[in-house]
RNA sequence: GCCUCGGUAGCUCAGCUGGAUAGAGCAAUAGCCUUCUAAGCUAUGGGUCACAGGUUCGAAUCCUGUCCGGGGUACCA
């Protein structure tokens, strides 16, 4: 949002209070609907800039702009200015240069930095719920923000592909799995893995119900301390270190398994749009940690305890002391990310790296930030860890063994099917060809926007019953009115009234039509705030408010049957800068636009 | 215990670098389809912004304390 009479003020009372321009902020708000005005300055902040009464203040900015040319009202209510522009002056600022308003978003060249985004890392032992789709989404959504406002953007997956957890599935496998694979019973890779994982904790439990009810003081001990009290879960733990020596049958079937289960992923990452730049594998990097310790233990950065694990002290910036091998030389969870960092910035030389992480790992980021400072990696002062909350259900947490996990793709098929019966009766007479691909756009469409709407570190509740909704707060509410702006211009296309009338923005003079310009211009600011703050929720409210702005419009004027050539031909510009914004702000949400709906 | 994030309408959430009478959506109620798609629009009701102090001309927003909830505090990942 540019406008000529406010940088004039700002001119104006640099002058005035005698302060170099270049240290003046005046940031205009839209004035609050109700005040039936456009801009508001408001004057109580400004005046800490001047030091100034706010009172006084507002006055002589009241002064400077009513004596402006291009001002046609301004009042003030205690020390908020509010302004009415004139016409002519409000759209050649905000809609009149279409290119303007997108390029409003980019950050100066000196400002542009390449980023490196690690996001999903996935364990390949089941499918993906609803949590790791908030963080996939979440995780495109901010790549697309960042390279939107100009950064080098490398986003990276790091897929979570040995250890304990594997060896359950493949257990199972070896046991029930009679050979199969997922080609035989019509399952995608990732759902026929998991559900020997569930076949392994099933075992697990009976095995485990057993020993306790055979023996009594073992009844208060947890499960995990019971591991290796029972038959599977020992039979676990030796495949595990069969893994580890690299048996040849054992890592044939890991690689196998793997390869179903990224198969499975694949296809539900193409399905929300998602690309990695670069994927890593915790096997592949692993072992570079460890090396990077023992270099580390010989320069003193870390250090032996007494019965030979290796550890950092990290007493001396306010945190503990923290084990990073375990006293039989094996590594533990910090390892591997200390190895896949630097094989990361190796790779990459990026200036910022950030990582799109459950908020439960907040600590163990401060730990790993830390240590890689000590350990002096290049760019240790710009790492990122971007938290963000569990999503539950109305009942509580999703528990697998309770059988409440939303899976990934259960829920896109639902998602999908309640869009397609949607568009079925909406449509009745005449069902549209491409009736599957509309109700895919707008079930993702739907997913996607609820889970970005809101702020990424607040914990979300998922109601299944209210959330699959299209109507109020949706993302299908914005892709209609991308729809029905396509409609319109479709219309006028086959009317073919393409009569030599001239776009006149002074036309335009209701409310409704400049509170949608005004809302057109402040695009680029929410772009940048949005990527500044790591936050796509602003974005997506933002879009809200467009769209709401644009429907009152729509309601309230007809751009076809306007009174004359002129003004629907403006009108018809006014739509076409909306539906700009909307396709390129759903864009970098990950979300899809459809022509008609 | 300590650290950390939160507590805003019946529900889900905005607002939080202090500023106008605290906003949306859902749900409830009442309207609007011979006019560009009603997945829309309009209206009504609904709030001691957890509680108590403090700072300020002004606090949902900042500070302190209390209560309640999530998460963390592993040689688990």
């Amino acid at each position: 949002m540019n406008f000529k009479c406010i940088s004039d003020l700002k001119s104006n009372l640099s002058t005035e209070y005698n302060i170099d321009p270049g240290l003046i902020d005046i940031v205009p708000e839209l004035c609050p609907r109700d005040q039936g005005m456009d801009l508001t300055v408001n004057c109580f902040r400004l005046a800490r800039q001047f030091k100034s009464n706010p009172v006084d203040l507002a006055k002589k900015v009241v002064d400077f702009l009513n004596s402006h040319s291009e001002t046609e009202d301004v009042e003030c209510v205690k020390a908020f200015v509010n302004i009415t522009l004139t016409a002519k002056a409000l759209y050649r600022d905000t809609v009149a240069v279409e290119q303007a308003i997108l390029d409003d978003g980019l950050i100066p060249a000196s400002d542009q930095e390449k980023i490196l985004i690690e996001f999903s890392a996935p364990n390949t032992n089941k499918p993906q719920h609803l949590g790791h789709i908030r963080n996939n989404v979440l995780g495109r959504a901010l790549c697309a923000l960042f390279s939107r406002v100009g950064h080098d953007v490398t986003a990276v997956n790091l897929v979570n592909d040995r250890g304990i957890h594997i060896c359950k599935s493949m257990l199972a496998y070896q046991r029930f799995g009679a050979n199969k694979s997922p080609s035989d019973s019509d399952k995608k890779g990732d759902h026929f893995v998991g559900d020997f994982y569930v076949k392994f904790e099933r075992e697990f439990q009976k095995q485990l119900d057993k020993i306790r009810e055979e023996n009594a003081s073992l009844h208060d001990q947890s499960n995990q301390a019971l591991f290796l009290n029972t038959e599977i879960g020992k039979a676990a733990r030796e495949l595990l270190v069969s893994w580890e020596k690299g048996d040849r049958e054992v890592m044939s079937l890991w690689k196998l398994m793997n390869s179903w289960v990224l198969e499975g992923f694949n296809q539900t990452y193409e399905r929300m749009g998602i690309q990695f730049d670069h994927t890593y594998f915790e096997s592949d990097t692993y072992k570079l940690g460890k090396t990077l310790v023992l270099d580390g233990l010989e320069d003193g950065i870390f250090n032996l305890t007494a019965d030979g694990a290796v550890e950092i002290d990290l007493t001396d910036v306010g945190l503990d002391k923290k084990v990073v091998l375990r006293k039989d030389g094996t590594t533990v969870y910090i390892t591997q990310d200390i190895g896949t960092t630097f094989q990361k910035y190796s790779d990459h030389a990026p200036d910022r790296m950030l990582w799109i992480v459950g908020d439960e790992q907040i600590y163990h980021f401060k730990v790993l930030f830390a240590i890689l400072q000590k350990m002096t990696l290049t760019c240790s002062d710009n790492l990122m860890h971007i938290p963000y909350g569990m999503v539950n259900l109305p009942g509580g947490k999703m528990k697998s063994r309770e059988g409440t996990v939303v899976d990934a793709d259960n829920l896109f098929d639902e998602m999908a099917e309640l869009a397609h019966a949607s568009t079925t009766e909406r449509c009745r007479s005449s069902i549209p060809e491409n009736i599957e691909e509309r109700a895919e756009k707008i079930g993702m469409g739907a997913v996607k926007f609820m889970l970005l709407k809101v702020n990424a570190k607040t914990t979300l509740t998922f109601d299944p019953e209210a959330s699959i909704k299209f109507e109020g707060d949706t993302g299908p509410y914005v892709q209609y009115a991308y729809a029905r702006i396509a409609s319109i211009l479709r219309k006028f296309e086959r009317e073919n009234n393409n009569s030599n009338r001239k776009i006149d923005w002074e036309k335009l003079d209701s409310k409704e039509e400049k509170f949608v310009a005004l809302q057109c211009a402040r695009y680029g600011a929410v772009l940048k705030k949005s990527a500044a703050d790591c936050d796509p929720a602003y974005l997506a409210n933002y879009l809200l408010d467009l769209t709401k702005n644009f429907n009152r419009f729509y309601k309230n004027h007809s751009v076809l049957s306007a009174k004359n050539g002129s003004l629907k031909i403006t009108r018809l510009e006014l739509c076409k800068r909306v539906q700009i914004v909307l396709k390129d702000g759903l864009s970098v949400l990950g979300i899809e636009t459809l022509e008609a709906m």
